[in-house]
DNA sequence: AACGATTTGTTCGTATGTATC
DNA sequence: TGATACATACGAACAAATCGT
């Protein structure tokens, strides 16, 4: 009563989900079919299904149907590592591979030489409008869209001899251990920053995302610190937010047996 | 030419938020302006604020109008600390009013002893259908909606004697240290898993969402482990996505000086 | 390869309800 | 109370994608 009628369709339907008598990949009836059964029109029947579709319980295919959303295996990431750039930690990436055991793939970088402002200069500590490298890489995991990451440096790193920063190509054992071994710039230290906001065009390209908003994607900055206490990179990481999720571990942490997605039986709220 | 009616409206309303042409809060034209200006029926006109929505952009009030979203600024937690449990750390909330510097609040916690299954018992590596305690706590800062939280503990913890975790307030230096004076069980690390997904209908309630699920909760699971190795808790925190976000430091790290939300200008992807 | 049937997507018009000022 | 503005609901028509024949 107090509710209007595209609700009541919608969770109606939504219980049917839940309850698992719609499972993960069946289809709904279709619009035409929903309408009989509802004695609504179409168009609230399509209000209804818009509903379930900004949940992200349903998705539709045009031509096919409306369907229930598959579930996803997420991909879990390590953020917590060796601080000291030994084995090429402090490299996000090289922990998602020892998480995933899969098949990384990487554009070759971009890169380009630009003026920054913003979050890039204040994290690097340097002020606006200076010239900064910055390395553009999209990853892929199993030909599946994995992550955007861009590193930005300072250029006072490519001026004191780093100048493979500058080139467009991968830097074999990782920036880390070339900036160590060339300019004694050793990673002591970084800090994470993680957020979760709306994908932009670009992002929904690349992941294949529905061109709604509806799924975020998480950015990761990581900052890091050379052994005289100044920033020595940036490093920012998007990933979208329906199929990853992230570790942190502290102290004495015994390794890691399975993992499993976001809770089911934990949700206890009331 | 290619996009329907309703996006190019929809963009170009988009890129008059993103260029500041409208600031937050703004006002939009009404739903009748923007029909003769895009000379568009007003449903099409509706389909475009829809889609704005869906991603966050604007918000709609009946019999007021419709407005761009003010920007929310973000409460800072800080995942990584001592893992000792010496000052009360190991604890997530310690170290958000640490981060806030503001007044924080909490419900007198809602004790169960339960049954469970899932993701509780894997994590905390026991059989499932076993007893444990949960107790289970809303937080708020300045009076405002912050967190859910559920604890849960093996019920062997109470027939050893830690009683206190089956009474319904607070535990005074908070559990971890309780549980190291009285049972020598002391805390030696932790493992944090970041996921992020939609709020459920209590959660949503709580934390005074908009009532499409599109603004999503992170779920951060934090397993305790005590120094047998064995998990001795695990804490269920829910956040909203909008306005919270997460450090996490590894090695050295000077003191942070300030925290900036997401990135602006640091997003460099094409 | 072509066509028709099915299904969702877009757009219009219209009417009425409800919230706010 | 009335005016304004968004919310819900109906009906209709055509477009576009998909699939099987």
């Amino acid at each position: 009563m107090a509710n209007p009628m595209y609700r009541q369709i919608a969770e109606d339907l939504r219980l049917k989900i839940e309850s698992g008598e719609l499972g993960h990949g069946d289809q709904l009836p279709t619009e035409i079919e929903l309408r009989e059964k509802y004695d609504a029109s179409r168009n609230t029947v399509r209000d209804a299904i818009k509903w379930l579709m900004t949940r992200g319980l349903v998705e539709t295919r045009p031509g096919q149907g409306t369907f229930v959303v598959a579930r996803i295996e997420p991909y879990v990431t390590i953020l917590t590592g060796e601080a000291d750039g030994s084995a090429g930690a402090g490299d996000i990436y090289v922990n998602e591979v020892k998480a995933t055991r899969r098949t990384p793939t990487a554009t070759v970088p971009r890169v380009e030489i630009q003026q920054i402002a913003g979050v890039v200069a204040e994290e690097l500590q340097i002020a606006e409008n200076t010239t900064v490298v910055s390395r553009h890489q999209q990853r892929s995991i199993d030909g599946i869209p994995f992550s955007l990451q861009t590193s930005f440096y300072p250029m006072s790193l490519v001026e004191r001899g780093a100048i493979k920063l500058i080139q467009a190509e991968d830097i074999p054992h990782g920036a880390v251990a070339y900036l160590r071994d060339n300019l004694k710039v050793r990673q002591v230290g970084y800090r994470d920053t993680v957020t979760v906001r709306a994908p932009d065009p670009n992002e929904t390209a690349f992941f294949k995302l529905p061109d709604d908003g509806r799924v975020a994607v998480y950015e990761i900055r990581r900052t890091a610190f050379d052994q005289s206490g100044h920033p020595c990179r940036l490093t920012v990481s998007v990933y979208p937010a329906d199929r990853n999720q992230f570790t942190v571990n502290v102290g004495e942490v015994p390794p890691e047996i399975l993992t499993r997605p976001a809770s089911d039986q934990s949700r206890q709220h009331q």
